[in-house]
DNA sequence: CTCAGTTTGTTCCCGCGTTCACAAACTCTT
DNA sequence: AAGAGTTTGTGAACGCGGGAACAAACTGAG
């Protein structure tokens, strides 16, 4: 069986592989073992070989795996055979940076538009595009076929601005804004919160302190 | 039992529901039942009351949470109550954006100061910080206390970058460049990626096109 | 004081993900 | 051609996280 269904740890696993083996093929290496492959993923290589299966099996026992090939197959399996025309709403600093963000914009992504509320904008450039009104929405998302959105936002915005886009056809969204966004079944949402990455690293920061400190003291009574 | 040892998966939601409850607070709410503070923070009410009984006892059975209280406790735990300095490192677009991020700043967080290689940008003001150079992190680190570093330079250069910051004494670091860096045992790495979490998207975008392309074919044979 | 109503804290169970360990399959030497 | 050496793909065991369901504990009315 092949691409029946993908657990969604793997799939999250993927998008590392091929840049792992984007990396071999800058190098000129045109095979590689599992071993080779997960360390440069920094993942278990019996994880990376049970990811792999998942897709179909594409090494060959006793060799190894094809770095070219493989790196298709994967690319065909994510989706990236294809184009991805995306909108960018929000061109505050963060979707300023977006953007211009290379990775972003190649391997498979194409934006398209970039939107803001603040008329004052319209017209700008910004990495080669126009701002263009938010009100435009709809009509771009229909001239492109879009199917992923990114909001960059203010908080407040966000919600309000995610409504819009899945009432235009969107049913993709990467949302940068720190707030929690409801959308109807059918319509996936991931989310990029900053805060809370740097909040959890203070977490385990702080546990580290304590450990220290409690060195020590050992046991108490 | 307090707090002992909190897992992970709840540990990365606590800052949902700082946020959540600073909602609350802002709103003038002071008090409010598990089922409330869950939707709001998008999770299950039975999660939330679990995750909440690994910090200790905090609500009041028949009654629900105080929101002041609860969210003071909260910070306490994930370190809120102390300020982290922060250096960013690597301000191009991305770094530009992070140093003017308000969710970065503030909150118990405080960028203490940005590097960049380039020597043509020293000097130049970002957010009201100098822009510095790499050589000074060693001293900068000792000066302010810094424990966590941000790393928003390209991924060649990361490795580099997260070496000489472990080097200097920095044991948790966040990486924005497209890399796997490789760290000794002690020191935590969190990774905002991107261009991953695009190509997860589009593969959940590819695979409900494909549905819905095989929704007339239904069965072979 | 007692009883009904409400909401938390916790126990139990299930399913997903990770890892180990090994069989299957390939290459290369002799 | 056969056997030794590799390396993949996978079956099985294990541990963590999620959710339902319930007991414990509090409020308030009579």
């Amino acid at each position: 069986m092949s691409h029946s269904r993908i657990p969604e740890a793997t799939v999250a696993r993927l998008p590392v592989y091929l840049r792992a083996l984007n990396s071999l093929l800058d190098a000129k290496i045109s095979s590689c073992s599992s071993e080779e492959l997960a360390a440069s993923a920094g993942v278990n290589s019996a994880k990376l070989r049970k990811d792999l299966s998942y897709l179909g099996s594409y090494g060959t026992r006793g060799v190894g795996y094809d770095v070219e090939y493989l790196r298709y197959q994967i690319s065909r399996e994510i989706g990236l055979t294809q184009d991805w025309p995306v909108v960018i709403v929000g061109i505050g600093n963060l979707g300023h940076a977006l953007a211009n963000y290379s990775g972003f914009t190649s391997r498979g992504f194409r934006t398209v538009a970039l939107l803001d509320a603040d008329s004052n904008r319209h017209g700008e450039l910004v990495a080669g595009l126009k701002i263009r009104g938010f009100n435009e929405l709809s009509a771009i998302v229909h001239e492109h076929g879009v199917a992923i959105g990114v909001i960059a936002t203010p908080a407040a915005a966000a919600q309000s601005v995610c409504d819009r886009m899945i009432e235009a056809g969107i049913r993709s969204v990467l949302n940068f804004a720190p707030t929690v966004l409801s959308v109807p079944d059918g319509v996936d949402v991931r989310k990029v919160d900053l805060s809370s990455e740097l909040q959890i690293l203070a977490y385990h920061e702080q546990r580290k302190a304590g450990l220290a400190a409690a060195e020590g003291t050992e046991e108490s009574a």
